[in-house]
DNA sequence: CAGTATCCGATGCGATACTG
DNA sequence: CAGTATCGCATCGGATACTG
């Protein structure tokens, strides 16, 4: 009488979680959205997804007309696009992100901490700065991070920046020592980057003037702009874990 | 190091999949905002969701902080209401909608009809008219609905609209004639209800003052404003199943 | 680097039966 | 009417190994 295993409703909203619910998908999306384009970077944004689910998630997308995928004629890799109606998804992932931001309170948040994924989250929304030295090089050392995930560098370039997970050999411009929690606070925009200076939580060195111009950018997350409710509204205390 | 089966990312989107994620939760949401609060009104917009599985859905809803229980006092039932948190979601909801209204061909839309969900959508969003009897029933006639639920009334009366399986007896004063994909087209506005006359694929009958104010709210749903994108560009082809 | 193929265990979910 | 409890199958997804 009805589709298998779906919802039986012609409606535009089950139509759409069909597409969209399985896990990890709207996350794919997202990678995407955020100018990813070949397998390994969008992996790199989904440390937990394995490779084969990640094929498999993208091959669907690429089956529904969300995605497309240019085969890489030997040596290069293929490329995968979102079409038209992929990009037009834009509008959900911010409405979901703006939700999430604002009602989801941090603790539970702070309990999903994945330093590789807050690392290529900075490395992509921070932008390549003016009248710095090219190139131009920030080590962090998260004091809390697992062993062999302590110190990362983000090389900026004059049209790009590097993440590196080893030391790249660079002179280091500044040092951001830190702990996960603190960062990912500040980078967010649920806590200033000033309150966790004084409170010795963060600490950011090198010459003067590299230290004031790396404050400006570091509490900077496209999404800190937009402020959590009041504390006891918020939701998420037990995850549905 | 991080969640047992989640993300594993502090990120917004990723800690709002993880609520809203799992099956059927976006349409518990939706049957909410929609104004149900009693149990089995909502069961009644998610016809092929199993009871257990929906008291489940609402238990996680409540313990997240997205919907508060109200617990019956003997007799009366119990009322579930959205939190704010969850009154919020209506932005994700409409934007999920919309882009599925947009983008999401008819075709595979219209392989998931199930009449019961149809006519609950409806009469959830048709509205009493002014001006009619008091009440002013219309019988709906489906000639390719399974056996036994092939009649539907629909009963206006001053501040509501019944919605009935069987034969509550009234005098009837308008009846529609029609198939299942007919009604659902003409009811999303994917096709005119001109068209759908012209070409005798819907018929409605009665006293013609009547028949002339049904024509104007039953290509009415809430999404009929939101036209489909060009066909060849829609997406959705291959179901995900 | 960019995937595919296969296996297997966890869980999600539906069906059924039962309770206040 | 408004749920809860239990069971058992199906599928989803992770791990591993393999290919061009």
């Amino acid at each position: 009488m009805s589709s298998d295993t779906g919802y039986g409703q012609y409606c535009p909203l089950a139509m759409a979680s069909e597409m969209l619910g399985n896990k990890w998908t709207m996350l794919v999306i997202r990678e995407l959205l955020d100018g990813s384009t070949r397998f390994n970077d969008i992996g790199r944004g989904l440390p937990l997804a394995s490779r084969s689910l990640l094929a498999r998630r993208l091959r669907e997308l690429e089956q529904n007309g969300l995605v497309e995928h240019s085969a890489g004629t030997r040596g290069k890799s293929g490329k995968y696009r979102l079409t038209a109606a992929g990009e037009a998804l834009s509008s959900v992932v911010r409405a979901m992100a703006i939700w999430g931001q604002e009602w989801i309170d941090e603790e539970p948040s702070l309990r999903n901490i994945d330093v590789r994924f807050l690392m290529w989250d900075m490395r992509r929304n921070v932008h390549p700065a003016e009248f710095l030295p090219d190139p131009f090089t920030v080590q962090f050392i998260f004091s809390d991070a697992p062993e062999g995930l302590k110190d990362h560098w983000l090389v900026f370039k004059r049209d790009d920046v590097d993440l590196c997970y080893v030391d790249p050999g660079k002179e280091i411009d500044v040092y951001v020592e830190t702990d996960l929690r603190t960062m990912t606070r500040v980078w967010m925009g649920w806590c200033r980057l000033q309150d966790a200076l004084k409170e010795d939580k963060i600490s950011i060195t090198g010459q003067d003037k590299y230290v004031s111009r790396t404050l400006d950018w570091l509490g900077l997350s496209g999404l800190s702009k937009v402020s959590k409710q009041l504390k006891h509204i918020r939701v998420g205390g037990n995850s549905t874990v």
